[in-house]
DNA sequence: CAGTGGTCTAGACCACTCG
DNA sequence: GAGTGGTCTAGACCACTGA
């Protein structure tokens, strides 16, 4: 082997090595890190870093004791990168714009109060906006924020920030959830978005809290076409 | 604080509540390692390692002599994790089942050669298949597997053991694509998932690689209905 | 209860890069 | 050039848990 440094990342690569042409099978155990670390020629914790950053990723199985293992049914870890739009779209190298549709003080729908666990009659903001990549619209986006939650937004410049952005930098949360799914344009999305009638749409959902309690919850659409990509 | 230890998981959660509660506001540089560790009174390397999971999860952005900083716009990681069909399915604690429909050794569509950068005359296998749950159609799966980058393919029992699940146990791979997508279903999908015509299907494609070339894309497509849930 | 991974430490040196 | 994070080490003790 033609490598003179033996450091974390060398024998993370050489294990992942021997663990995709299986020279260690799906299912055996890998030998234990004092093994490992005399193998190679460096101290425990380096081994120990190496096949911790691997068992992260789901590529090893570690438990105490039992050892270090390859699991049978490796779980596919995909990790997407999802900035806010407006970084999003610079990034494509498009030039970015935003439109404010409506800004409206009112009772949410069911499906956003049960959501966040909210009263039916709580104070929130409804916030439609279209986001555009180089003059083409790339996001649609429906989103209630709970005045109670992030309460200076009422009094945020929703026409020039988007809402999304503006969250980030001023309500801190604390938890929240992402969902990924496909679902037919209604005739409204559909004239805003440019697409055909029932055409499938690509949809974020993202709800999050805060120590108070609910912030938000929003469902950006995009147009078919729309693809999120990562790398196994 | 009521917490004896301070190990780096405590440290990581403290740095993330001040990042949260904006006690370190986006933007800002946290103070460097060396003294962090002695406010937590811990050890630099324990210190280090919480800020590199966090740096790591995209909540902190670190740069040598530049120091740790929060980022302005901090970029969602959102970490998705994608059994094998079956497993992914047992887990919802429902019953899976699996129907070969096709499997013929043919030429593959310009769209597949060209994707795995294959000669149009490559020798492939072409496997559709239809996974159910608790015997409703769950997934739709096109697939076309390179018979020189996974031989034993052509001896596989498919009509037993799903094309990905052989490939997961037999063809080692060492690189992948995975995209996440929205589309119409063609009148054959929707025939075969039990959907209305043209509904918006949720589609995984996905392409493997081999040391000797490439091995296999895949297209799984998701009735409506299907999400992919992940926390942040 | 012994062997495995999990964590911590103190210290050292290195590598980058900003001022 | 100096200050930051990046990495490594040797050793230690702890916490689980399977045999």
């Amino acid at each position: 082997m033609p490598d003179g440094r033996r450091g974390y990342q060398w024998v993370r690569e050489e294990t992942l090595r021997r663990i995709r042409e299986h020279r260690w099978p799906p299912g055996s155990l890998i030998p234990p890190e004092t093994e490992l670390a005399k193998e190679f020629g460096c101290a425990r914790a380096t081994v120990g870093r190496a096949l911790r950053e691997l068992a992260g990723r789901g590529v090893l199985d570690r438990r105490r004791r039992a050892g270090t293992r390859v699991p049978l049914h490796p779980i596919r870890q995909a990790m997407m990168r999802i900035p806010i739009t407006r970084v999003e779209v610079e990034m494509r190298g498009e030039e970015y714009r935003y439109t404010l549709l409506e800004r409206t003080r009112a009772r949410p729908p069911v499906q956003v109060y049960s959501r966040l666990a909210l009263p039916e009659d709580a104070d929130m903001l409804h916030v439609r906006a279209l986001h555009l990549a180089d003059g083409k619209p790339y996001q649609y986006e429906s989103r209630w924020v709970s005045v109670t939650g992030a309460p200076g937004i009422v009094d945020a410049p929703l026409d020039t920030v988007s809402a999304n952005e503006w969250l980030v930098a001023n309500a801190p949360y604390v938890s929240g959830e992402m969902s990924f799914s496909a679902a037919e344009a209604t005739d409204a999305e559909a004239e805003i978005l440019g697409t055909a009638r029932r055409a499938p749409l690509f949809v974020i959902e993202r709800a999050t809290w805060g120590r108070a309690g609910p912030i938000t919850a929003a469902r950006l659409a995009h147009p078919p076409g729309h693809r999120l990509v990562t790398k196994l």
